[in-house]
DNA sequence: CGGAACGTTGATAGCTATCAATCGACGTGG
DNA sequence: CCACGTCGATTGATAGCTATCAACGTTCCG
């Protein structure tokens, strides 16, 4: 049944395949034969990560570029004392290991089941401009966003309550998922745990557990079965001034 | 007598003109003419900031790049409420201006007397690897530094204590302005006011203050007359569990 | 059926924020 | 020369948010 399950998903490869296109589409203007390749690169034999595994970058090689297709990871670091701090989520579309300057300590785990494709490809185009100035705008665009949410979450830590906090993660993933197709009615998928929350935004599992019942009480969102439904997007916005990141499509 | 202090500052400004080629030099082996460049550079007329004067960054343009050669600032973002958190210290040596991907809200406060030059002539030399090589990847490498400090900072806030996050940035500061020559008997200059730090950590300006007694008690630092003197590393280093970024010299 | 992972709840402690007031240093204007 | 305002640092009192500890419920799965 656990097999039926997985064959199940890799039948949708087709749909998965998609989510690069579009997230690279959403940055950028794309043109036909732009998008072509990102559906060839979509479609390329992925390689499959199982939730919890960890996604080992070896130090001294030089890192593959990949793409996840499907599934979520989390970018984080440990302290001595085991206390974990989530630094990025890797949601649908995004690329793995672009980071370079990654500390020891780093590591990447698998939130849930992750597909990855390989996106030499695609760094290849970034490199030619002249045959592929959507993809390498689009690129340098996701490098941009990738920093600004990375802004969001040093305000969100240093500045925000955890009512904040949650709020504002939860529309800064609304927004991100929303280009790769993802968002229905306001309610996105939402394989995080309560303690993958708190590791996050800096939580107690305890407080993450608690604040989620305010908002429930609030009506503002259902959390259920994998599901997070955001019932009132206005009052999510006010609460923790989420504001979704420019891109500049004139960028030099 | 304040015309007179400034003065003596502009006389130094051959000293501060190695800024650049100290800190690019720290992060990649650069050739003779490479360092010439850099040095020229240094030289150049540069804009003078005031203390506390915003570093206004026209949205729509192409933003000059530009290099601190003297005085320390801050990238901040502001809450509707006053709250305010700091993502970025910039220090002599380092660019302004890099980041694609400003949020609108975002802005860039000069913490003390800020002296930059127009570093268009880096910008160029780094598009073009065979000739300037050394110059490429050093500001590839500082790219790089830059996002592990920006991965620390979320740590710090998201999982130490006011006592370990302080302890973090002072070893930080001691890190970075090492290669700038500004460490003289592991003693820094510190214009940082404690609000200017409770901004950086997400804290009170109360608790920095308390905190900040906590350290001088277990003499660990003296702090006064804007310099800061770390008197036991090791317990500097114990408590924030700093680490170093590794800069990776062979990186393609 | 047992175990593991996850979610939930209550009680308590503790870290940090907030409010208010004081102090010293500095620069300004009378 | 002194009064005065501002800025930064400091201190005390108090409140409050969040962590920690412990226990229990639920679901899923071997």
């Amino acid at each position: 049944m656990r097999d039926l399950g997985v064959q199940r998903r890799l039948q949708q490869s087709d749909v998965r395949a998609e989510s690069i296109a579009m997230r690279l589409g959403s940055l950028a203007k794309l043109s036909e034969t732009e998008i072509a390749l990102l559906f060839r690169v979509g479609r390329s034999p992925c390689e499959v990560h199982q939730a919890r595994s960890l996604i080992q970058t070896p130090a001294d090689q030089p890192t593959p570029q990949r793409f996840v297709i499907s599934g979520w990871a989390a970018r984080m670091r440990e302290l001595r004392d085991g206390r974990r701090q989530i630094y990025q989520l890797i949601l649908p579309g995004d690329a793995l290991n672009w980071l370079p300057g990654a500390a020891a300590a780093e590591i990447i785990q698998c939130l849930t089941m992750v597909q990855a494709v390989n996106g030499m490809a695609v760094t290849l185009a970034m490199r030619d401009r002249t045959m592929w100035p959507g993809v390498a705008t689009a690129l340098e665009q996701a490098a941009a966003q990738d920093h600004a949410f990375l802004f969001d979450h040093v305000s969100r830590l240093g500045r925000q309550s955890a009512y904040e906090r949650m709020a504002h993660l939860f529309l800064e993933l609304h927004f991100r998922l929303t280009p790769v197709g993802l968002v229905h009615e306001n309610s996105i998928p939402f394989p995080l745990t309560q303690e993958a929350i708190g590791d996050l935004l800096g939580l107690s599992v305890v407080h993450v557990n608690r604040t989620l019942q305010l908002m429930r009480r609030d009506d503002v969102i259902i959390l259920r079965q994998g599901r997070l439904t955001m019932l009132d997007m206005a009052a999510l916005q006010t609460a923790s001034e989420f504001r979704p990141p420019k891109t500049a499509p004139g960028f030099a």
